[in-house]
RNA sequence: GGUGGGGUGGCCGAGUGGCUAAUGGCAGCAGACUGUAAAUCUGCCGGGCUCUGCCCUACGUAGGUUCGAAUCCUACCCCCACCA
């Protein structure tokens, strides 16, 4: 009579999820279900630090390579496909694990979000064009007009676009859709938090970005902008990909990128660290992952089983 | 050796007598976050405290002028440019 059905394993990046996950499947036959918002952009391989072919060879990665650069995803595109390949791992009798550091997704796979009205497109499309050209305070305003309850004090410019696309698309505030129409999560988690002291963390992520530069994260950037890849949409906005484009056009040394990685990647890094501290509700497990990822497999496993008994 | 420019808080960089613990930016720390989330934003940021205020320490070093100096004067140290 177990209350949880799915392990959910998060930290920051380079915290060593990947590793932890592999090593996890000498326990049980297991899938990953990746919880990554970028890792679903093809070849972005190198960037994005995805998991080998290799290692997806010893144990199955799904959610990874749907779209192309450019093209937009989104935290309930994710939830809908994950919800679907967690039934189907089940069904072939292997366990799913989440395993991610894009919040927002984990969020809204196990928490849910609200059952969002189909949004005409060519509208949403001339709506973003206008939010898109507004500075940020005008845009600020005129959403907390549309949405009195939504709380936009920090928002920021996406939350206030995305505030005054619904209201003007749906004819109803988010807050009123939040209101009325949530919907609930699709799995019953059970949340393992990986986190590390910054000095660790840091030096892993450090590590990490110099094999990237080694590996040619330049190259691969500049594949995609050949293949068409707008060079700050959707998929190309994030860390890593940013600075290679930056060298790409010049503006960037490239003997400074591995540092300018760095810093982008620690930033991130922390920015996460602060969600999943605060945003996962109070049933998580934290768990330090300086020890070797063997370490952290077993002592994830051996909770998983009380968890789930 | 000569001439000119410069040495400012972890870094870069404003400031040229009081409104200056010192504009900005970066880095760092904390926080927000419901379909772009590796995104987008907010706060703090010399130290200490009995913390709507108070006390230290601080603008290369040492002196000086002044009611008052990062800002003016003198000497010295170091850096850069050009001339030798």
């Amino acid at each position: 009579m177990a209350d949880v059905d799915t392990p959910v394993i998060v930290g920051p990046t380079g915290i060593g999820k990947t590793a932890v996950a592999l090593a996890l499947a000498v326990f049980w036959p297991l899938e990953v279900i990746s919880a990554d918002s970028r890792q679903v952009y093809r070849t972005l391989d190198v960037v994005t630090a995805k998991p080998t072919a290799r290692e997806r060879q010893r144990v199955p990665h799904h959610l990874i390579d749907l779209i192309r650069p450019g093209e937009r995803f989104s935290a309930g595109r994710f939830a809908v496909e994950a919800a679907e390949t967690i039934g189907a791992v089940r069904a072939r009798g292997h366990l799913p694990v989440v395993v991610g550091g894009s919040g927002l997704y984990v969020k809204a796979l196990v928490e849910g979000l609200f059952a969002e009205p189909p949004l005409d497109r060519p509208r949403r499309d001339a709506v973003t064009a206008v939010t898109g050209a507004m500075d940020h305070a005008t845009l600020v305003r005129w959403a907390a007009r549309l949405d009195p309850g939504r709380g936009l004090a920090s928002g920021g410019r996406h939350r206030a676009a995305r505030t005054i696309e619904i209201a003007l698309l749906t004819g109803h505030s988010l807050s009123w859709w939040h209101r009325t129409a949530a919907v609930g999560g699709q799995v019953k988690p059970w949340i393992v938090r990986l986190t590390a002291p910054r000095a660790v963390l840091h030096q892993r992520i450090e590590a990490r970005t110099h094999e990237m530069v080694r590996r040619g994260v330049v190259e691969e950037v500049a594949a995609a902008l050949a293949d068409g890849a707008p060079n700050d949409g959707p998929g190309m906005d994030g860390v890593g990909v940013r600075e290679a484009v930056a060298v790409l056009h010049g503006t960037l040394p490239r003997e400074r990128l591995a540092e300018a990685i760095t810093t982008a990647t620690r930033q991130y890094a922390k920015r996460q660290e602060t969600w999943f501290r605060h945003q996962l509700g109070p049933n998580v497990l934290t768990l330090d992952a300086t020890r070797p990822p063997e370490h952290v497999a077993a002592e994830i496993a051996a909770a998983w089983k009380a968890a789930a008994a």
